[in-house]
DNA sequence: TTAATTTCTTAATCTAGATGAATGCTTAGT
DNA sequence: ACTAAGCATTCATCTAGATTAAGAAATTAA
């Protein structure tokens, strides 16, 4: 039995591992989805579309938990990839940790709030992507991420946008050069 | 107690109400969140967004469940804008339903599992918004909603897939073409 | 039925961002 | 230290979709 900031409170199989920089812990088709608490370091969950693009679904830094939910539920084959961005420690849980009813009550209604929660981000970017230009989307990742334009790359955040590089690099010069 | 498609077991206050089609049920800022599960008709949540533009977050015809989860839990006011596409009878429930530990474990399990789901639904929509071109948004949309393009006027499809009802409707024009 | 409103389509123009390519800058590897 | 690979920037061109506008078709109201 462990606590981590409230989540997950049961799980007799999480075991902290430790990952290097750039290594995949999840691949597309992996039929044994897992779920990941970032101690320290740095994940990101992303897909590769037909044409071999990077999307960025999400980042995770020190404190997230990281999770193909959708795959964890139906115990369907894992969409994203899950990389490491940084030399990582993460606490590595199988899918007993959020459907088990011998969480408790407390812990269940706990790990129910959190959901809605993150479906009020995801709610949030939907209508970011639908409605905001690619210079809000940037401005309201920066408050959403402020540690993180300093440890990702700038393509990875473009990639998170929905844009490429080459046109965040150009919007950030733009904002820049209106400063002045 | 109540039984709805397995979901929200307990609810005391639960009660069906009947409502107009074009009626507004709830509004953004409103304090007062509760849960709609669609007995008959069909709701949508929407935004207004900063130049009066309506974008529509998802649909929900019979069998679904509507709600800004995000402020249920929270307490905030909420985001979405809730209207009636048709005349509807709905249940109306509040915020006790879903996170009340008198659920029991196993509704409490089956609530997580439900969450998880619409996350994984939402994951794929942030993917395609960055990913496909509006025509693959159209078709899966399609695949969605089988029944809503002949419920739900063409302009209300646009604000869903993030485009004008112009660029739908010619995106529509060139399928039929292409067609022959 | 007719008028009024809403919805859909088509077309001309415009723009945010994509694409492709060249250039310097940093980081890693040997 | 030197080379190679990866990264960021800039520019020229291209395109999906926005915008504006106008007319046709369909719904709704009287």
């Amino acid at each position: 039995m462990i606590k981590l900031d409230g989540i997950f409170e049961l799980d007799i199989t999480a075991k902290t591992k430790s990952f290097k920089k750039k290594e995949i812990i999840q691949r597309k088709g992996a039929t044994n989805a897992r779920s990941y608490y970032i101690k320290k370091g740095l994940l990101r969950a992303y897909i590769i579309d037909d044409n071999g693009k990077e999307h960025t679904y999400m980042f995770a830094p020190e404190g997230w938990i990281l999770s193909d939910l959708e795959a964890l539920e139906s115990n369907d084959p894992v969409e994203l990839y899950i990389d490491c961005l940084e030399d990582s420690e993460i606490v590595v849980f199988d899918k007993e940790s959020l459907f088990n009813a011998k969480l408790g009550q407390e812990n269940l209604v706990e790990n129910t709030k959190l959901l809605c929660r993150r479906i009020g981000k995801l709610q949030r970017r939907v209508i970011m992507l639908m409605s905001s230009p690619a210079i809000d989307r940037y401005n309201y990742f920066l408050k959403t991420y402020p540690e993180l334009p300093n440890r990702v790359p700038q393509h990875m955040i473009a990639t998170y946008l929905g844009i490429t590089p080459q046109a965040l690099s150009t919007i950030k010069g733009k904002v820049v050069r209106t400063k002045d």
